[in-house]
DNA sequence: TAGCTAACGTACTAGTTCGTACATTAGTGA
DNA sequence: TCACTAATGTACGAACTAGTACGTTAGCTA
């Protein structure tokens, strides 16, 4: 390379701090996903950057203080997505179901969200306890689905003796593992649960299982 | 510390390769899934061990290879227990909602090896792909599911469209899910899926599910 | 325009961690 | 009982890795 330096800017220094803690966040969630919250390198979030490590350390504080931020900015966007849900216009059965495929869609469409909540479930979710962001969030999705509930069940086309959580827990079941267990699945079984060709197939099995439960006639107890 | 050493044997050294191997394995097994691939400490598995690092160097190789061993040793688990199922004496729905059952009680029962299972996956299964004996295991489980399910719709009851394999897919999602996330789902939403006196409730529910979806009435198609 | 500070960069270190070179010994078979 | 090898232990090193001490500058404001 010859004396050819930067155009303008003998360093090229520019000061965002938005900016740059935000593309911090974007690089960091890449790289914990991948590798995990061991696995992952400061210095490789730093070189993928447009600063240094030692930005890291000044807008976080340290490896654990950035991955609870990562974690905390992903949850923030499954509370905004949940938050325009418009669901509660649909007879019970359709909304569930609506409900359902979306929170298929939201899974399908975030694995590194995904791969973050598995990791941080190997570390027992400490970096939750210490956020006190993540704390009370509460989920919206938890509200909408405890009024469909309610109104299936008064008009009596709900018969299962569920509430929200386990409803929600259900559901997220099928969608998680589906992404979440993808590749032990398929080199075990030969099945790419995950196979575009595949979706409408499985989008459609959880929505099923989901309003076959729900409505399924029950022995009296 | 006086100068008290080992009663008979100056060194106490006993040679016995299986055990060391076995005792190796059990220790590396809790390591792994305490902390994940590379947040576990070789030394650390050492330490625990009546041995020393050098022979898991001598067993295994490395790391990597170890973790794999004890994948293998994991998984042969599971294959043995559904070895030893016993349900297809039973009508469709029971032998179905009794097998859903014994996977949701093997997994209560090893939340060790569901850690394993989560960390493999982060890892995209490269340790399953490069290991020649789990390539090739298929699922004892999912013949008996494959001769239940075609035994239940031949009979009429079971119209859903499903294999062996997806079934498999439904039922491991829900008792996969409860153990697995159960830290994050506690944090987030105040419920431990894995409290002893909600056992029952979540066992059951999973039997509901999976029944209701089997047997449901659907729409002519 | 001078000064101040938030924002940034460089260079380094202390501690860790996987892996190995080398030495040793228990037990077995000739 | 002697020799041979599988099994074991000790000590060490090279590379990595989180974190920091210290110096610099952009851009705002008085």
């Amino acid at each position: 390379m010859t004396s050819v330096e930067e155009p303008a800017r003998p360093n090229g220094r520019i000061r965002d701090a938005a900016r740059t803690r935000a593309e911090i966040l974007d690089v960091a969630t890449q790289e914990f996903a991948r590798a995990g919250f061991t696995g992952a390198r400061v210095d490789e979030i730093a070189a993928r950057t447009r600063t240094t490590k030692r930005m890291i350390y000044y807008y976080f504080g340290g490896k654990e203080q950035l991955f609870t931020a990562v974690l905390e900015r992903a949850y923030s966007v499954i509370r905004e997505t949940e938050q325009q849900l418009d669901v509660e216009h649909l007879d019970p059965v359709a909304a569930i179901r609506r409900l359902a495929e979306l929170t298929f869609d939201h899974h399908e469409a975030h694995p590194d969200f995904i791969r973050l909540v598995s990791i941080e479930n190997i570390h027992e979710a400490e970096h939750i306890a210490a956020s006190a962001e993540l704390g009370k969030i509460g989920s919206p999705a938890l509200d909408v689905i405890g009024r469909i509930l309610a109104s299936g069940r008064e008009s009596g086309l709900f018969t299962a003796d569920v509430d929200a959580v386990d409803l929600h827990a259900m559901i997220s079941s099928f969608c998680f593992f589906r992404v979440a267990n993808r590749h032990t699945f398929g080199a075990l079984f030969g099945r790419d649960l995950v196979a575009a060709d595949q979706r409408e197939h499985y989008r459609t099995m959880l929505g099923d299982m989901v309003i076959a439960y729900l409505t399924a006639e029950r022995a009296a107890d």
